[in-house]
DNA sequence: GTCCTTGTTCAAAATTCATTGAACAATTGA
DNA sequence: TCAATTGTTCAATGAATTTTGAACAAGGAC
């Protein structure tokens, strides 16, 4: 990891819920949620949620607090949850928290171009 | 109820994060689950948390979240945690985040004066 | 009635947060 | 090399949050 990530043990719970009390955070950890079994996404694919320079402020704080990890990838950034630690730390939580969040509006309209073949999702 | 609380379909997940997390707050749902049995407890009794202006600052904002419910008592107000209505709108999210909650150093000091006889408390 | 307790209201101040646009850096691909 | 893609940095701005003290209101005890 070259980003900053706090240890697993110094994952604050109230950092971890103001970082998830946010709409534009909450959806970002449901498409990651929806994508886990395929170990996360790239930033660029949370294109809908919010403007570029603000996703890198919403990932950032959302890495700071230990919910996500941010490894790069050339130029760009994979992001995943980082569901063991804070299982861990946490027990039931994140489950707790995602099924909610996967049923997101937000989430279902970042995603459906993804699903989409070729780059038709604006068509 | 005489104060105004959001029905149960109509409180929101993020707005329960954003309630708890802030570290005054967490503490609050932290003396509330410990005296849960008891039935909850009166603001008065969280007076170590912060000044009492600021208390009745945060339990409002735990209220409008849909966390606790308030309800007059005379001069007093008692609160309690909305745990059927919190369990059935995201299971497991409430007993995840009490399990932290209940052992944060502001709780124990909090509800230490509580737990010793007459008012010694300050000895 | 007169205190005392409990909590609220209000306005102000301080702080923190979220969002934006312009300019930039790094990598990839032709 | 040149251009396109991906994401960051920075400064600024507007908004929301948190905290405080003074004054107030409603009940309870006496």
């Amino acid at each position: 990891m070259t980003l900053p990530h706090p240890d697993t043990d110094q994952i604050s719970l109230s950092t971890v819920l103001a970082a998830l009390g946010d709409e534009t955070r909450l959806a970002i950890v449901g498409c990651l949620a929806r994508r886990e079994d395929m170990g996360g996404l790239v930033c660029g694919q949370l294109g809908t949620l919010c403007s570029k320079t603000n996703l890198t402020y919403h990932v950032a704080k959302l890495r700071e607090a230990g919910v996500v990890s941010v490894r790069p990838e050339g130029t760009k950034r994979h992001v995943s949850l980082r569901r063991a630690d804070l299982d861990s730390r946490f027990p039931g939580f994140l489950d707790s928290v995602i099924t909610t969040a996967v049923d997101m509006p937000a989430v279902d309209r970042a995603l459906h171009k993804l699903s989409l073949p070729e780059d038709l999702g604006d068509a």
